[in-house]
RNA sequence: UGUCUCAUGGUGUAAUGGCAGCACAACAGGUUUUGGUUCUGUUUGUCCAAGUUCGAAUCUUGGUGAGACAACCA
C-alpha cells in the first residue's frame, strides 16, 4: 500500500488492486522483476468496449511497470474463426492508441502444444476416449455429483500414442475421439473431471495452418501453456476464468523446468445497462440484418463507437473510471456517454443543423437582404475561431421549438415570446399558419435590429436560444437516425429474452430517452453548411469519423471540409 | 444440497485497524447568445449478528445474499 501512495504522488496512475499484486511480485523478485503482459482475443469477431476494459488493462500494467504486452490470437477453433477478424482485431487495438510488442498466434504452438500432450499420454496423465459427446458429458456428473470414469480411462499408454497419432494423421472422423487429461473424475472443481484436452476438427481448415492439422488443443490447454511459452508474467483475463485457474497452473506445474511461472489473475468484466455485449448476439444482429455490420453505429463494438463520433481517449478515460474489482456489476451508460461528452464539449467544433425544419418569416427583415453571422466554432476555445453562416428573412427552425399554447415552462418559440436566434437577433414570435390538417406550416416573427451583437440591444436577456439556418442557404442532407441497441430496462430480465425480442421496435421506442445519433449519408460541401441541432464532430482525421452525435449543439465547416471526401 | 469468488449511496469505485472519499446520476441555485457548458450546494452508503480492539468497511466466527463452474467454445 504504502508503494502504491508513493507511486500516486509520483503522478502515476493507479489502476487497481491487480496492481498490488503486481508490485508485490516485483517486491518478491518473482519471475527476475520481469512483466510481460498478453491480450488474447479469439479472432471470432469483433472486438467491443468490453474488450477496450481488457485492453486497457493488459497494456496499462505493461506500460506501467516497464513491461511488455504482446497480442496473441487464441486462435485453438478453426470452426469460428477468421482471418477478417484478426485484421479488425489490429486496427481497433491500434486505434485506441495501444502498442503490442509483438503479435503472436496460439497456432504456433500447437507442434509444442501436441508434443506436450505426447509426453503427458506417457506419463500417464492422458488418455484417448472413443465416448460420444453425450456419454463424456454424462459421465462428467454435477457439481454435485461425482463423475464416473470412462472405460477408456485405462488403456495402456502405447495404444494411447498410437490412437492420438492415429487421430492427427486424420485417420478418424470428428467427434468421433478425444484425447483426455487422466485427472480426477471426484474433484469438486468440474474442470478436473478429466477435461478434454484434444479433439479432431478436419471440416474446417484453419485460418491460418490449413489442414495441417487433424487435431485441435481446447482452451485450458493451450491458454496458460502459451503464456508459459512467451513468459508471461501475468495473465489478466476476466472473472469467469476463475475456476479454470487451478488447471491452468496444473499444466504450468507439469510444463516448467525452471523457476519462471506465469500467474492468472481475474477482473471483473464490463456490463452496461441497455447495451448487448454478447459476441453471439452481436454476431447474430450482424448475420441476420438487423445492422449494417460490425461498425455499424449502433453496435457497441469498438468500430462502431467510431463511427458514432467517439475518441479513443474518451473510452479510455471511461474505463479508467469504472475500475477493476472482483466482482460484477452492471455500470451505467451515462458514465460512458459522460465520457465522450466531456471530450467533444472541450475539442467539438459546432455547426447548426436542422432535422425536422418549420419555415420562420421574419416579417419585417428586408426582402432580399442577406448577412453573414460570425459563428463561433467552439465557445470553450476561443483559438478555434468563427464561421459565417447566412441570415436571411426565411430560416428553418426544428419544428419542435415552437409550440402555439405553450406551457409556463416553455423558454422557446411562441407567440408573443422573445427568443434569440443564435448568433444572430432577438425576433419575437407573432403568430403562425397552418394547412387544412392542422399541420403548422409557417411561423411568423419580428426581428430587433439593435440585438445583433456589439448593438445596444445586445445584451438584452431572453429566456431562449434557437438554432437555425437560412432556407435559401442551407443544403438539404439525408440523415439517418440511429438509436442504440437496448435490451431491457432490467438488466437482469436480459437473459430471458430472446434476441428478437430484445429488439423489439416497441421497447426501442419505449426506451429512448438517449441522445440521437445521425449518419450523414450524403450532402454538397458548403462553407456555410448548417446542421441544426448542436452536434459534436470527432475531428481526429484516423477515426473514419462521418457521423454526427447530437445533443442540442452544432458542428462546422472545416470539419466538413474534411469529412467531404469520406462520405 | 459441492467447489471457487465476492458483498461500501441509485450506479461504478476508493479507503489494506485510525475523520467513509471520488466520479456518474438525481435534485436545487448562480453564470450563460440553446434548457448545453460551467460553478456552487443538497440528498442517498459499509448485507446481518456476535467477537477481537482504545478504535473495525477493513481482522475472526456464524448467518444471509449474489455470481462463476456440469461445451469435443474461449
Amino acid at each position: 500500500m504504502g508503494e502504491i501512495k508513493q507511486n500516486e504522488a509520483e503522478g502515476k496512475k493507479i489502476l487497481n488492486f491487480i496492481e498490488s499484486f503486481v508490485e508485490k511480485d516485483l517486491a518478491d523478485g518473482k519471475n527476475g522483476g520481469a512483466i510481460q503482459t498478453r491480450f488474447p482475443p479469439e479472432p471470432n469477431g469483433y472486438l467491443h468496449i468490453g474488450h477496450a476494459k481488457a485492453i486497457c488493462l493488459d497494456f496499462g500494467i505493461a506500460e506501467n511497470y516497464n513491461g511488455v504486452c504482446n497480442l496473441r490470437f487464441d486462435d485453438t477453433n478453426p470452426v469460428k474463426e477468421d482471418v477478417e477478424y484478426v485484421d479488425s482485431i489490429m486496427e481497433d487495438i491500434r486505434w485506441l492508441g495501444f502498442r503490442w510488442n509483438e503479435v503472436y498466434y496460439a497456432s504456433d504452438y500447437f507442434g509444442r502444444l501436441f508434443d506436450f500432450a505426447v509426453l503427458l499420454i506417457k506419463k500417464g496423465k492422458a488418455y484417448v476416449d472413443e465416448q460420444s459427446a453425450e456419454e463424456i458429458a454424462c459421465q462428467k456428473g454435477t457439481p454435485t455429483q461425482p463423475g464416473t470414469e470412462s472405460p477408456y480411462r485405462n488403456r495402456p499408454v502405447e495404444e494411447n500414442i498410437d490412437l492420438f497419432f492415429r487421430m492427427q494423421a486424420g485417420e478418424f472422423e470428428e467427434g468421433s475421439m478425444t484425447l483426455r487429461a487422466r485427472i480426477d473424475m471426484n474433484s469438486p472443481n468440474m474442470h478436473f473431471r478429466d477435461p478434454i484436452i484434444y479433439r479432431i476438427i478436419k471440416d474446417h481448415p484453419h485460418h491460418r495452418t490449413g489442414t495441417t492439422w487433424k487435431v485441435y488443443p481446447m482452451y485450458d490447454f493451450a491458454h496458460g501453456q502459451s503464456d508459459y511459452f512467451e513468459r508471461v508474467t501475468h495473465s489478466l483475463c476476466t472473472l469467469e476464468f476463475e475456476v479454470h485457474r487451478p488447471l491452468y497452473d496444473y499444466y504450468i506445474e507439469l510444463l516448467k523446468t525452471g523457476d519462471y511461472r506465469p500467474r492468472q489473475i481475474e477482473f471483473n468484466r464490463l456490463n452496461l445497462t441497455y447495451t448487448v455485449m454478447s459476441k453471439r448476439k452481436l454476431l447474430q444482429l450482424v448475420k441476420e440484418g438487423f445492422v449494417n455490420g460490425w461498425d455499424d453505429p449502433r453496435m457497441p463494438t469498438i468500430c462502431g463507437y467510431r463511427r458514432r463520433g467517439y475518441t479513443p481517449q474518451a473510452i479510455r478515460n471511461f474505463i479508467n473510471r469504472i475500475g477493476y474489482t472482483k466482482y460484477d456489476g452492471i455500470v451505467d451508460v451515462a458514465l460512458l456517454e459522460h465520457a465522450i461528452r466531456e471530450e467533444l464539449n472541450a475539442k467539438a467544433p459546432r455547426v447548426s443543423a436542422v432535422l425536422n425544419p418549420v419555415r420562420l418569416i421574419l416579417t419585417n427583415y428586408p426582402e432580399g437582404q442577406v448577412e453573414m453571422m460570425e459563428a463561433v466554432n467552439n465557445p470553450e476555445d476561443e483559438s478555434a475561431g468563427t464561421h459565417r453562416i447566412a441570415f436571411d428573412r426565411e430560416l428553418y427552425i426544428e419544428r419542435e421549438d415552437f409550440m402555439e399554447d405553450a406551457p409556463k415552462k416553455f423558454y422557446r418559440m411562441t407567440p408573443g415570446q422573445e427568443v434569440r436566434l443564435k448568433s444572430a437577433y432577438i425576433v419575437k414570435c407573432t403568430g403562425c399558419k397552418k394547412d387544412a390538417d392542422g399541420e403548422l406550416t409557417e411561423i411568423y416573427a419580428e426581428y430587433c435590429p439593435e440585438t445583433l451583437s456589439g448593438r445596444p440591444d445586445s445584451g438584452r436577456k431572453v429566456k431562449g436560444t434557437l438554432h437555425w439556418v437560412s432556407v435559401r442557404h442551407s443544403l438539404p442532407a439525408e440523415v439517418r437516425l440511429y438509436d442504440r441497441l437496448f435490451v431491457s430496462e432490467n438488466p437482469s430480465e436480459e437473459k430471458d429474452k430472446n434476441l428478437r425480442e430484445l429488439l423489439n421496435p416497441n421497447s426501442l421506442v419505449a426506451l429512448t430517452k438517449c441522445r440521437v445519433e445521425a449518419e450523414l449519408q450524403k450532402a454538397e460541401p458548403l462553407d456555410n453548411f448548417q446542421f441544426q441541432r448542436v452536434g459534436y464532430f470527432n475531428l481526429d482525421p484516423d477515426s473514419k469519423a462521418d457521423r454526427l452525435i447530437f445533443n442540442r449543439t452544432v458542428s462546422l465547416k472545416d470539419t466538413w471540409s474534411k469529412l467531404k471526401d469520406k462520405l
